[in-house]
DNA sequence: AGCGATAGTTAACGGTGTTCGCGCACGCGG
DNA sequence: CCGCGTGCGCGAACACCGTTAACTATCGCT
């Protein structure tokens, strides 16, 4: 809440560059040996400096790492975010695929960041207990902030491409038959959805969330080295995307074909 | 390839013993702190011991993680197979559904556990690369033996449903329509299918496979941390199947409802 | 010009995996 | 039943790790 943003003066410019180098460094260590492998006096060595220097920067291993997680939610975002905006804004059906597409195409390209961001969080914050995750879960607070802007990516497409005219989207949208489901899941994905500036009809809410968890455990499995089907991933991932197209009334062979006209 | 085991000597026992011993610490650290925590110098601290005495035991930390993992998909398809034998054998559907919930419900109640199996495999094996884990994946060493039995469990049970009859099975299966698939994957998903065991057609390869992607999918998030719906996540994985079967065919509702006279 | 905040240093503590070399003692074979 | 050998455990040591404390020098602003 401060009123006035002081401007930003030459010492904050080089601490600005060093703490940037620092997670530059902690990056192509993630990339390179993994998310055990980051290590503050191995970050420093390469900087020539000297291990507690790193203490003015950042207050301990864990809020690093949870700096540069923030900084690949972002990095993921604007990667799909870059992809969807070589098409035009009325392709909500092709800018959704291409999410999708680049989704997957990030984590496979990143693995190790893929593993720090989506299964662990925070090194050590997996630890048992209903609540999960052990950190302080300010929702406001950093890599939460980076997590609902992602998030935010898909919520957007689902609310346009819901509330778009047949005519815009070229096809009309089927409303899925959701299953059965007791009132306070009904409640919760409501919530979920509205949270996420999807303001759709549950049967939607349900079908959209389905979808990302489809996505989610089609790339984590292959990610982790889960996946039955390896050598086609990319072939999988595209039929299960005509598979939930399908589900809302959208042949995506004819779509695309269409399109390409 | 003994052709003669030599009979459990008395030191053969006690090593056993040891061994099962030093798992169960690492099994206790890993349920407590993490999958993080888990330390030699620790382990031999609570054991009495001095820790290069554990070397004696396995070749380093690695290999104790990666049997400890062995032993924990051996554990969680037990836990499994366990609850799924409280039911008749002929009832395919409920011990298909029986098995999915028991792998949610050991998923949440073994996080750290859940962790170290499906999003690492090994520490230090998630490095980058087309091929992902470093590892040596000699498909018959411990950890894929142990996998292997694991997916079975859900194969057996998927070429089973196939291949009972209607009246058996108290439903008609229908031929689930699948998206269009390039030759490529159509061929994966079939060597897949043999490979585990399910002799089915095409149609059922594709469906049985996403679903386990659902189902992963879902628990994996859960377990993670990044489901969107956290707090009616048992009723969500109901609804999901509730999903699945219907794409079978099968209306679960009544299913269920039939089967409780 | 001087003062204070800031960035950096070295030393040290407690922790980790791992290797080496030694000794002891226990269980097996004769 | 007894000795022998082998497996077992130990301590020391090396190279890392995160983190804290005390201290210094330098840079920037008043």
């Amino acid at each position: 809440m401060e009123s006035v943003t002081s401007p930003p003066s030459r010492r904050d410019q080089q601490r600005a560059d060093t703490i940037a180098q620092i997670k530059a460094v902690a990056r192509d260590q993630l990339t390179t040996a993994g998310p055990a492998a980051i290590s503050l006096r191995a970050i420093a060595r390469t900087m020539g400096m000297s291990a507690p220097a790193l203490y003015r920067y950042f207050p301990g291993l864990d809020a690093l790492v949870t700096a540069l997680c923030a900084d690949l939610y972002d990095e993921l975002r604007r990667f799909m975010v870059a992809r969807c905006d070589t098409l035009p804004e009325t392709d909500m059906i092709g800018r959704l695929l291409t999410a999708a597409r680049g989704f997957r195409l990030w984590a496979v390209r990143h693995r190790p960041e893929f593993t720090l961001m989506f299964a662990s969080l925070v090194p050590g914050a997996v630890i048992a207990g209903p609540g999960c995750h052990s950190r302080d879960l300010d929702p406001e607070q950093e890599p939460y902030a980076s997590m609902r802007r992602f998030s935010q990516v898909f919520g957007d497409m689902f609310h346009k491409v819901f509330h778009q005219s047949d005519a815009e989207r070229g096809f009309t949208l089927r409303t899925p038959q959701p299953p059965p489901m007791t009132p306070g899941l009904r409640e919760e994905i409501q919530r979920c959805a509205t949270a996420i500036g999807a303001d759709v009809p549950i049967e939607f809410g349900y079908a959209f969330h389905s979808f990302w968890i489809r996505l989610y455990g089609l790339v984590a499995m292959e990610v982790f080295g889960q996946l039955p089907v390896v050598q086609e991933a990319e072939a999988l991932l595209d039929a299960e995307l005509h598979d939930m197209a399908g589900q809302l009334g959208l042949n995506l062979t004819e779509f695309t074909a269409s399109r390409a006209d």
